[in-house]
DNA sequence: ATATAGGGTACTGAACTGGTACCCTTTTGT
DNA sequence: ACAAAAGGGTACCAGTTCAGTACCCTATAT
C-alpha cells in the first residue's frame, strides 16, 4: 500500500491544471473545480490549504481567485503533499523527534527508518511541478537519471 | 504522512530480531513476541503472514516455530512490505491496472505516477533486512550510494 | 492421548479520510 | 450604501481502514 491520499492527488491536479493554464492571472475556485471536474468544495479546500503553505496567491472578492505563487519549476512534489498531509514521514519513529518511541525496541533502528524517510524524502524533492504537470514530463527527466528498470 | 502501516513496523522489528538471533534455528512465536515486547496475537498475525509469503518457513506442532527461509541478505524491505500490506503502490493509478481511473483527469498524469510509484519502490528494493537488523547498517552501506544530497 | 504450537477466520473499537454544509470576511460593481 | 461574487474558516457526518482480540482448527512431540 503506502498511498499518499486523495487529496495529494487531487492537489497536484489543481496545481498542474493551475500550471498549464499560467499560474499568472488568478482563476476562481470554481473554475478550476470544473476544469479538472471535482466538486467544488474539495477543491476549494485545497486551494485554502495551499495558500496557507505560500503555494498559492489568492484574491479576495469578487474577481478574486488564486494564482501561482512559485514558477512551476521551483515547487517540488515533497512540498506539495506536505502541505496537505503535514511533512513526509514514513514511520512514527521519524516523525520529527522521539514523541511516540515509547516501546524501546523502537530506537535501535531508529537511524535506519530515518535514512530510509530522508531517501523517499529526497525522491518527492527531486520532481517538480513543472515535471507532473506535462503528461511524461517525468519521463524525460528520468531518462538520463535512472536507467536501472528490472528490479523486482 | 505517507506511513507505513504498523504492521509493517513490528514485521521488520520480527525479522530483525530473528535474523539477530539466528534464523537457521526455529523460534516459537511465544519466544519472539517476549523479546521484542509486543502481544502474541499481533506478532504471531505478523508471523503467519511472513509463512504465506515465503519470507519464513515455520514447522507446527509441539517444539514447531519460525525460521528464516532465506539468508538477511537476499530480504528486500520492499518485500517485507509486501507481505504485510500487498504490493507497494503509492496512487490509486498505479495499482496494476486502471480499475480505479474513472476519473479521466488522473490519467494524464498516470505515466508520472508510475514513475514515481517505481522509484520509490527501487528505495525499498535497494534495503535489505540484513540492513535493517543492524542499528546503523543503513548508514554504512549509504555513504557510497547517495550523495545526491541537496534538494529540500 | 495430551500438551504444545502453528493456521485461519471473524469480530470489535478506534482512528482517519473524504466529503458536505454552514457562516464569515473581503472586494467589486451598481 | 448595498448586493453579489468569491475566498476563509470551522464543524460535522459517513465510510473505510487499521489495530487488536478472540475463537477454533490442525499438526507434531512425548
Amino acid at each position: 500500500m503506502l498511498r499518499i491520499t486523495r487529496q495529494s492527488d487531487y492537489g497536484i491536479l489543481v496545481l498542474s491544471h493551475l500550471a498549464n493554464v499560467g499560474g499568472g492571472e488568478t482563476h476562481a475556485a470554481s473554475e478550476v473545480a470544473v476544469r479538472i471536474g471535482l466538486p467544488l468544495p474539495i477543491v476549494s479546500k485545497i486551494l485554502k490549504a495551499f495558500v496557507r503553505a505560500d503555494l498559492l496567491e489568492s484574491e479576495r472578492g469578487a474577481k478574486g481567485g488564486y494564482r501561482l505563487a512559485r514558477p512551476p519549476e521551483e515547487v517540488s512534489v515533497s512540498q506539495i503533499i506536505a502541505a496537505l498531509e503535514g511533512p513526509i514521514a514514513i514511520t512514527f519513529c521519524s516523525e520529527d523527534s522521539d514523541v511516540e518511541c515509547s516501546h524501546e525496541h523502537c530506537c535501535p533502528m531508529r537511524s535506519n527508518w530515518q535514512i530510509i524517510n530522508h531517501r523517499i524524502k529526497q525522491t518527492f524533492d527531486s520532481i517538480t511541478l513543472a515535471e507532473m504537470a506535462k503528461p511524461d514530463g517525468l519521463a524525460m527527466s528520468q531518462t538520463e537519471n535512472s536507467k536501472s528498470g528490472g528490479a523486482s
